[in-house]
DNA sequence: AATAGTTTTGCAAATGTTTTCATAAATATT
DNA sequence: AATATTTATGAAAACATTTGCAAAACTATT
């Protein structure tokens, strides 16, 4: 039936068809209460026949919202940022607003990059990972002055609003615990750091937790892995096949805690009798692994609901004073440790 | 520096700032061999001072692309996408094209919604996943004509291109694996099949083979849960309860195996020795979880990889005949069975 | 120096909407 | 029945670009 040949069909079309002018037309869409009920009917009646949809790009022209919101993340296939990402999505989509992805692989210049390619595109509005970002990107943040947040990790001084957790107290209240719990020996195994203010902010709470404690940690019990179970494994099997045998592995994240239970197992330790584990984050997997981790619970899907609130919200109120939300973590004790 | 007041710049101001008509910045940007060296030079410092940014929704108005791309997908977070949607993000961002992301979490009717608000945005193509849709998204984007490709499973005869496994031949595959091992009786676990013909398409493969072979199952024994580990655990725990001991449990994806694999643990059966588990998909873990899962490699990277180049061909090459890529799955044989 | 050819530029129309303003039609008020 | 209000509609300008065409400014050729 709809659609007819190649003949885009416009408003005008719509219009002719109705037998009105476009302008009735666009405010059969816009404020449909200032249109004839009979004249409505007859509208309808013309876009399904045409099988019309409206153009934003011509609407977005007009300074009227693009509805869309770029949402830029270091890389989606980790778990980690997939949740957030769902969450955000929703969240933001209840509000009618759609979601350019784009990720940058912690690399700085491609997150500004994309960056420009969003505001090409005239979004809204848009969210980044983490606090740190190159000066250009606060910059051209700024100059454009569109609402942004920052997810994921949380400071009261952030340089734009920001929702997440406090990552650098999730790494004291691990390593709190573990102290706690009487260990006494210590190893680490954390991502890269460079360009990943998350990670870092952990790996800076644990340490000086442990430093507070008069444990001093050796360089070569400071482990560092990318986000891989394998690449974990592997490096941390490597680790005690030197023959150390710390009390505790505290992890950055829970995959790398995950290959380092098997990096256990591996080498014929158990856990958690010859050696304690633990984790960040809470995954998905988590507490269901054997033996289940102990970890701090980040919520995930709390950060990306609340993100989106605040973007939406940013938006649609941009007079409204912004607000930085810290969503709070909590010590999940499990088996680990 | 740049950035001027409320002022929004856009390219008559750019022109004025540089000396030139506001076609020539036009020029500059879409042809620049088309202007002088000398105005060149003049107009990317006035575009610098001012901080223009273009405004791509104005060129769409034109008829160019909007350089956008839709992707659909049933949900996120499941890791099962993940992976596509990161290699199909990076092979179309390779030619300059942002996607427009959603989620309709296995809802035919919010899959429609979605389509359409990706075509409002004038997406130059759309990708979705799975090659069963509504009737109405199929006529949406056949009245649209606009380039469209089918991700992660395959049928010679789809109904738009398609880029996929064959998902009915993994079933096949690893079922006519087990019973190579000598396994006679049979456990099957797959996730909800409403709406979801990559699952279907791999029970039917599985139930079939087991039935070329003589084995009937009965209802009893084809568990079904949803994707989760620990709901897949509760499950399997549960039907083991009931003293029925398989020599196999056949699953759907390997996020169910690996819930079996827990659930076996938990009632203190050993894997593979006293009941042999398989997967299909082969995720990120599945290598690393003791014992490993014996699966069917599904090539997710490769999908996404293919599955974007085939919508950017049929961008940029709309002539070109549609073709259906299958990507070849492959039986990885490891510790459960 | 005049002509032809090429390169560079600007003018103005076009793109698909929204929106202001004015007018026509319908209804209410006297 | 005349006037005032309200409601419904259309004409045309505006939005930020691109692009066909023509004019202007060079260069090359005679």
């Amino acid at each position: 039936m709809a659609g007819k040949k190649d003949k885009k069909t416009d408003i005008v079309s719509v219009a002719q068809a109705a037998g009105v002018s476009p302008a009735t037309v666009s405010r059969f869409f816009n404020r449909p209460e200032l249109v004839n009920a009979a004249t409505r009917k007859r509208i309808d009646r013309a876009v399904k026949r045409t099988g019309y949809i409206r153009n934003r790009a011509a609407q977005t022209i007009h300074g009227i919202r693009s509805g869309t919101i770029g949402l830029l993340v270091p890389t989606i296939d980790n778990t980690i940022f997939a949740e957030v990402i769902q969450a955000f999505s929703d969240e933001v989509g209840e509000s009618g607003f759609t979601i350019l992805l784009g990720t940058h692989d912690y690399d700085e210049r491609r997150e500004y990059e994309i960056l420009r390619k969003f505001l090409e595109h005239r979004v809204d509005g848009v969210a980044l990972v983490g606090l740190h970002h190159s000066e250009e990107v606060f910059n051209l943040i700024e100059s454009q002055n569109i609402p942004a947040v920052l997810l994921w990790n949380y400071a009261p001084e952030s340089r734009l609003t920001c929702v997440g957790a406090d990552n650098l107290e999730a790494g004291q209240k691990i390593a709190q615990y573990a102290l706690d719990q009487g260990h006494r020996t210590y190893a680490t195994l954390f991502p890269p750091l460079g360009g990943n203010d998350r990670a870092t902010s952990r790996a800076d709470g644990v340490h000086q937790t442990l430093r507070d404690s008069g444990i001093q940690l050796r360089d070569s019990d400071m482990l560092q892995n990318r986000y891989s179970v394998s690449a974990a494994k592997a490096a941390v099997v490597d680790y005690l096949q030197s023959g150390v045998r710390p009390d505790a592995i505290i992890c950055g994240n829970d995959v790398l805690a995950l290959g380092a239970i098997y990096a256990c197992h591996a080498v014929g330790l158990r856990v958690p009798d010859d050696i304690a584990i633990t984790g960040i984050g809470d995954f998905k997997g988590s507490k269901d692994v054997e033996p289940a981790i102990t970890t701090i619970r980040i919520p995930a899907k709390t950060i990306g609901t609340l993100g989106g609130q605040a973007i939406v919200r940013g938006i649609i109120q941009p007079e409204e004073p912004r607000t930085n939300t810290c969503c709070a973590s909590e010590l999940i004790v499990r088996a680990t440790c």
